[in-house]
DNA sequence: AATTCGGGGCA
DNA sequence: TGCCCAGAATT
């Protein structure tokens, strides 16, 4: 079915000298690198997940300084840890890294095992995270399979399987360790990672100052373009809320805490509702068509019966947020009257803007922050 | 095997 | 806009 691997064994050992030493003299500056320490490498490769290496940086660093060791991990208040993740996106990283923290301390002696099978055992680490940790850490010849590996590697054997399928990565697993370095696995899975990010790039590779362009079997037969072979994503659905902003008399506002499962568990937002996409329109559209950085009641627009549940709302503004599934499409609305409304819900919350800061707001609750703002100082 | 998890960088 | 990013867990 799949393609043999032909390189001699001659051809392999020139490849991996070529890109490692294109790595000793290229590599990035970053702060990870500083050293091998395993629970280092482990919180940058969480990190690293989904995760450009830009973004990563500045969560890096205060996120060991607020935890050093793995036994703070483990210790660290649930709070504080979401704090430090927050606007990072994927927040279930964060959890499992606590819970697999936890099990290093009670079963590993506070040390991240060295063989991979222990490493693979923990919450949160996958085949890429297990592979990245043993070959970076502990120099065990495992292969680190991401987007990156699976980009060069398409184009290096012009392999056409479709790397968003969760079965093609095992037909990568087969080639990298296979053709991988045995003696420096880390620094040969960081080049490849590091080739992928700034040479063999998604559009315009850098072919002319590629280390390997002399193995590339996509540049041989001028087919890089053809790779990698990727299906197509589904596009974002999207969803329409309407969210309330409300102060009580002494000027707090309520908040609201998210379920614990899905979807932003467990943050802090505005009391939203889902309205179908017709309310939504009616009422965005006149939002369109008139001057709204005075705010605008819907009352004096007499749209009072045509628009259910957000009559009596000022429109302070609309907020769109895109995930990789969904895109929000978010009416921020504030009570015209500055309400005495009371609530007896266990997750709600009434809160000073300057307490803020305490609470883990997801990026759309942090838009909708700003548009708040921004309407109190005219 | 398909879906569900955020958010930003960049043409 | 659409695509990609040092992916893993859940269904």
């Amino acid at each position: 079915m799949s393609k043999e691997i032909t390189w001699t064994q001659e051809k392999k050992t020139s490849f991996q000298e070529d890109l490692l030493t294109w790595y000793r003299l290229e590599k990035r500056d970053l702060p990870w690198r500083e050293s091998t320490d395993p629970y280092r490498v482990w919180v940058s490769e969480i990190m690293l997940q989904q995760t450009q290496v830009v973004t990563v940086i500045p969560y890096f660093n205060r996120f060991m300084e607020w935890f050093p060791t793995i036994e703070a991990l483990a210790n660290a208040n649930e709070d504080k840890l979401l704090k430090a993740w927050e606007g990072l996106g994927y927040y279930s990283r964060v959890r499992n890294m606590q819970h697999a923290a936890k099990e290093i301390v009670k079963t590993f002696d506070g040390k991240m095992p060295n063989k991979i099978e222990d490493i693979l055992s923990l919450k949160g680490v996958g085949p890429y995270t297990g592979g990245a940790i043993g070959s970076i850490a502990f120099s065990l010849p495992e292969p680190a399979i991401d987007g990156n590996v699976m980009r060069v590697y398409s184009r290096l054997f012009c392999l056409a399987d479709d790397i968003a399928l969760p079965k093609t990565r095992k037909v990568f697993d087969r080639y990298v360790r296979d053709t991988m370095s045995q003696s420096e696995p880390g620094d040969f899975n960081q080049a490849l990672m590091d080739l992928g990010a700034t040479i063999c790039t998604p559009t315009k590779p850098s072919c002319e100052t590629c280390p390997i362009q002399a193995y590339c079997e996509a540049k041989k037969t001028n087919t890089i373009s053809k790779y990698p072979v990727k299906k197509k994503k589904e596009k974002a659905k999207p969803l329409y809320y309407v969210a309330d902003i409300l102060q009580n008399d002494t000027g707090a506002f309520l908040l609201e805490k998210r379920p614990s499962d899905g979807l932003l568990a467990d943050m802090w937002t505005f009391p939203m509702r889902e309205v179908t996409k017709k309310d939504y329109d009616r009422f965005s559209q006149i939002y369109d068509s008139h001057d709204v950085s005075t705010g605008m009641v819907a009352e004096q627009l007499n749209l009072y019966d045509e628009v259910e549940n957000i009559k009596d709302k000022n429109l302070l503004g609309i907020v769109t947020h895109i995930f990789s599934h969904r895109k929000w499409h978010i009416l921020v609305v504030q009570d015209k009257l500055n309400g005495l409304k009371d609530t007896h819900l266990t997750n709600q919350k009434w809160v000073y803007l300057d307490e803020f800061p305490q609470y883990v707001f997801p990026k759309p609750q942090q838009k909708m922050v700003e548009l708040l703002k921004k309407s109190m100082n005219n």
